[in-house]
RNA sequence: GGGGGAAUUCCCGAGCGGCCAAAGGGGGCAGACUGUAAAUCUGUUGUCACUGACUUCGGUGGUUCGAAUCCACCUUCCCCCA
């Protein structure tokens, strides 16, 4: 028996606190941080992607923030490697990787085996073939593309409704550029078992609208905080070209709407608290498929503190360990 | 004080005698997710014993085989004249 590296992950929404549990485990269990956040990559997105600041990481170590510049996209497979070598070199340090973040797709990405590049080969994405068959959706129509995937690829076709044009273009693209169907090439990324033993900690809280409380005033925080001036300042300097990933983010999209004097600042303000809110849901059924230990911060009617969720946490670790 | 207009399901808003539990949008809820994922997409949204029944369109009372839709009065709101 192949001794894996134990590792934790803390997940769930956005502003319900992971942040702060991991910092507490990482603390108690001599751990350090590797975040999972598709944003947080990215440097000089500060206030709008709630990075930890230098105070708030409080000496312990965090990894996979700020290694990329916004203006180059990233994707679940550099996030995969990078975190895969984080993890490795904490691990050779003697110390416990607790991964945090909401980017459920990364996490994935990262405990399950998945070979992104050898077996699939399809590192080089094109933009233009990307470009021409949105535009023969924009042309045809969604269903008159859906068709061209049944006919090469009907497994896909079957489980990617035709609406889903960015995920019907996927599918396409990597048959038109490996010859192989995104059904089998998905079915050969996987290579065996997770190289982790791997525990998820999701927060799940039972009331939705002290979660949604949390939320509407973490952005009137960060709006306080200068989100502003940090849009107009990566506006300004080129830093969040209309087709990054970058500009996809909350919090920044809506601002920029602000910035080029489109709409209020009361307006963008409102609409970054909604798109929150509905991520935050999508986080929550994405969490969910994990098997772990599940902590509800509002459990019994009380708020319950960091430090008593990470006790629930620890207790649990150890008697799964028995 | 006189004249005109409006009140619709959580919100906005269409409907103007049967095909209406009522378009559309918003919001909510639920879900999908393998290289853009803070993205993209789907379903659902009066109640229930749910291929049927029941209660809803400001209120009350009428007309009609049948009303959210027509009439009368009442209530509230908006606009114009004074």
């Amino acid at each position: 028996m192949i001794n894996k590296p134990q590792i934790l992950a803390v997940g769930g929404a956005t502003a319900s606190g992971k942040s702060a549990l991991a910092l507490e485990l990482a603390r108690r269990l001599d751990g350090e941080i590797v975040s999972c956040d598709s944003m947080q990559i990215y440097r000089g997105m500060d206030i709008g992607t709630a990075k930890p600041t230098s105070d708030e990481m409080a000496g312990i170590p965090h990894h996979m923030i700020d290694v990329c510049d916004p203006e180059v996209n990233y994707s679940a497979a550099d996030y995969a490697a990078g975190a895969a070598a984080a993890i490795g070199d904490i691990v050779g340090r003697g110390k416990i990787p607790i991964i945090c973040g909401g980017t459920g797709m990364y996490l994935d990405a990262l405990l399950r085996p998945t070979s992104f590049s050898e077996s699939s080969g399809i590192s080089d994405l094109s933009d233009s073939l990307r470009s021409a068959l949105q535009e023969f959706a924009d042309t045809n129509g969604n269903e008159a593309l859906h068709a061209r995937l049944r006919e090469v690829d009907p497994d896909s076709a079957e489980v990617i409704h035709p609406n889903n044009v960015k995920r019907v273009i996927r599918a396409l693209e990597i048959y038109l550029k490996t010859g192989k169907t995104k059904t089998q090439t998905d079915r050969e990324s996987l290579i065996g078992e997770s190289p982790y033993d791997c525990t998820v900690v999701t927060l799940d809280y039972n009331d939705r609208e002290i979660l949604y409380q949390r939320i509407n005033r973490r952005v009137d925080l960060m709006i306080d905080g200068g989100l502003v001036e940090e849009v107009k300042r990566l506006y300004d300097n080129g830093k969040l070209p209309e087709c990054s990933t970058a500009a996809q983010a909350i919090g920044y999209k809506e601002m920029l709407f602000f910035v080029k004097g489109d709409v209020t600042l009361e307006f963008a303000t409102e609409l970054i608290k909604k798109n929150t809110r509905n991520y935050a849901k999508r986080q929550i059924t994405w969490f969910k498929r994990y098997d772990g230990i599940r902590v509800v911060p509002d459990k019994g009617g009380i708020l319950h503190s960091v430090s008593e969720l990470a006790d629930e946490v620890i207790a649990k670790l150890n008697e799964n360990n028995k």
